[in-house]
RNA sequence: GCGCCCGUAGCUCAGCUGGAUAGAGCGUUGCCCUCCGAAGGCAGAGGCCACAGGUUCGAAUCCUGUCGGGCGCGCCA
């Protein structure tokens, strides 16, 4: 139940039977106008400026906005839930629904419970979102957190709206990274083994979570691979320090309450452990259709190129599907470049049958977004469409200094510590309270500090706070059934206070809401919405303490107590919702 | 030099895809606990929406330019 949508539909059948009778233009877009909330209260419940946004036409047609908006605010006061509908300002028409509306609206909560707000299923086909993708050579750290947080969230909203989403995980395991990992690993075994390994040298990670996958390889193989050439024990090392390395990274993400579906292995399509060589077939494919070449690039201006060398390369087309330049989909000692393999990877997702890709990818990666766009119209034909939702890079900070994390320096703050200190339900808030394109400073002291002030609390104190009204409500009244079918069931004609009023207009944004912030990808609006809802109960349940009989629990009362309690239960399950959007816990009581 | 992103209150950020008098949190000032949870509420101070043009009934929002900041710019992933 979207009253806006509802009205839109309405609006648009009254604007059409004015162009059937000539008064205004044929071609008019009737998805032009908006039914939004109006700012001020005084506004009424609704308003659209439908009249407006059609004011030239009018003109030619002889009428101007302001008759129109009246003409269409006649129609509308007619309708049999509408209270009023004038004219105003410069054309808007502001209508004042009939309590009956958000009656109906609260018993449609209650009934649906925290499927209220949830899109039909849609035709739109299923979305593929990748996201986190963080390399397997070590835990995660807090940078890490924001796109991980984000994807997450977004796939939630997607699948709340009614799309079907799959939550993905692209494994870079095929670089020189990994034989680096492997190396760093093998040097913890030798440690393992009672050797005396000194400080790790220049060029491997030093991380100590390395030493138990030394420890490991130590019980699993014993002295075997001591003196044996890197050729022999290189794979088997890089086999199991991935293999541990994904499980450590399982495990952090588990601890922000985040799962993927799948986890695809960029080694594995590469063929290099046996198996397809899915990279050579898609840069075949591509060169069937004349989009693989061998050829120069010119050097890159403006950087410093001391070490350019002129070279035959062999390069993808990208320049034909908007790219700056083509790119280079092999090195030249012969390994596939990443974009190669990250071509094959998004192949895959095309012939699983994804045509919306979604990736979320650090800010740092901006620069790469062009050219995968590029590959998924060549490889889709056009059919399939890649939107790349850039986080911007966390600037971790420790008393104001920026802190410097590298991996390959082993100073950098995992995102388990930050988990660990201020729980995963304030770190997720806090990624989501901003927009992904939006710089983040992330101060571990002030954050640690200040977890009192995080806004999480805030609204989990409302939904805390809304069970504990029910708690009370079936304290004073024993025999109360306070399952939200039979709240649905309460006088909600009672709800006649402007405080209950204005919670009531609050919980009916929230289908709007869902469907603005799915279409728009931006799950924080999710975060805002539960942060303005908690507002207004927060309000609410305090006007009780001056005024008694405001009160959601009165005992002599009996018939009003229960309707409010029906209101109350509808804003929990609303902030319950829109929570569990978020990936946040909704807890019965804060401690 | 080029490409992408960002300039809104002292600070951190929203602003519903172009609407009416620009919002919240933190900080700050002053109030509210014999009360269903004060991790809460009420009220105040605080803005040339970076700057200059343009588009139109109407611009923080769209376009162009300037300034300032971030990220990136064959064989790293």
């Amino acid at each position: 139940m979207n009253v806006f949508a509802d009205f839109e539909t309405r609006i648009a059948a009254l604007i059409k039977k004015r162009i059937e009778a000539g008064e205004l233009p044929r071609d008019l877009d009737l998805a032009r106008f908006v039914v939004e909330p109006p700012r001020e209260a005084a506004h009424g419940d609704l308003s659209t400026n439908a009249a407006m946004v059609y004011a030239r036409e009018a003109k030619q047609a002889g009428s101007n906005p302001r008759a129109l908006a009246t003409s269409l605010a006649a129609d509308l006061a007619r309708e049999p839930d509408v209270e009023g509908a004038e004219a105003a300002g410069p054309g808007f028409i502001n209508i004042v629904l009939k309590p009956e509306v958000y009656e109906q609206l609260l018993r449609t909560v209650l009934v649906r419970g925290t499927r209220f707000g949830a899109g039909a299923p849609s035709e739109e086909g299923p979305v593929n979102v990748e996201y986190v993708s963080a390399n397997p050579t070590g835990p995660m750290h807090v940078g890490h957190a924001r796109g991980a947080v984000f994807g997450d969230a977004l796939a939630s909203l997607l699948i709340f709206s009614g799309r079907e989403a799959t939550r993905e995980y692209y494994v870079n395991d095929a670089g020189g990274q990994v034989d680096v990992l492997a190396r760093s690993a093998y040097l913890r075994y030798r440690a393992a083994l009672g050797e005396a390994i000194g400080p790790i040298p220049e060029g491997l990670y030093p991380g100590d979570y390395l030493k138990p996958v030394g420890e490991a390889l130590a019980r699993e193989y014993g002295p075997g691979l001591k003196d044996r050439p890197e050729k022999e024990w290189l794979p088997l090392i890089r086999a199991r320090a991935i293999e541990a390395m994904m499980g450590v990274i399982r495990d952090d993400l588990a601890a922000l309450n985040i799962t993927h579906e799948v986890f695809a292995s960029e080694r594995a399509l590469t063929g290099a452990d046996g198996g397809d060589d899915q990279v050579a077939k898609t840069i075949e494919w591509l060169r069937a259709k004349g989009l693989v070449y061998q050829g120069r690039l010119p050097p890159p201006k403006g950087a410093p190129a001391d070490d350019w060398e002129d070279r035959d390369q062999t390069l993808f087309r990208s320049t034909g599907f908007g790219d700056d330049v083509d790119r280079p989909l092999i090195k030249s000692d012969g390994a596939y470049t990443y974009f190669a393999g990250d071509i094959a990877y998004h192949k895959t997702k095309i012939d699983r049958g994804f045509r919306t890709l979604l990736d979320v990818w650090g800010a740092d990666h901006g620069g790469y977004v062009k050219r995968m766009q590029a590959a998924v119209a060549a490889l889709s034909g056009g059919q399939a469409t890649l939107e790349v939702r850039l986080c911007q890079l966390v600037r971790l900070m420790r008393a104001g200094q920026p802190v410097k994390m590298s991996k390959r320096s082993g100073e950098f703050v995992t995102l388990r510590e930050v988990v660990d200190e201020v729980g995963a339900d304030a770190v997720r808030f806090m990624m989501l309270m901003r927009k992904n394109d939006a710089p983040l400073d992330f101060d571990l002291a002030k954050v640690i500090e200040q977890s009192q002030d995080n806004p999480v609390f805030y609204v989990q104190y409302a939904h805390a706070r809304a069970r504990s009204v029910l708690r009370q409500g079936k304290a004073v009244f024993a025999d109360f059934d306070l399952a939200p079918k039979a709240l649905a069931e309460a006088d909600l004609a009672l709800l006649a206070d402007e405080g209950e009023r204005d919670v009531l207009r609050a919980l009916a944004l929230y289908p709007r809401l869902v469907r603005q912030a799915a279409e728009a990808h931006e799950p924080h609006r999710v975060a805002f919405f539960a942060h303005d809802l908690a507002t207004r109960f927060h309000a609410h349940w305090n006007r009780g303490k001056d005024l008694h009989g405001l009160r959601f629990v009165n005992e002599n009362e009996r018939n009003l107590s229960y309707s409010r309690l029906a209101l109350v239960a509808g804003v929990s399950l609303v902030l319950a919702s829109a929570l569990s959007i978020l990936g946040v816990s909704a807890p019965e009581e804060m401690r």
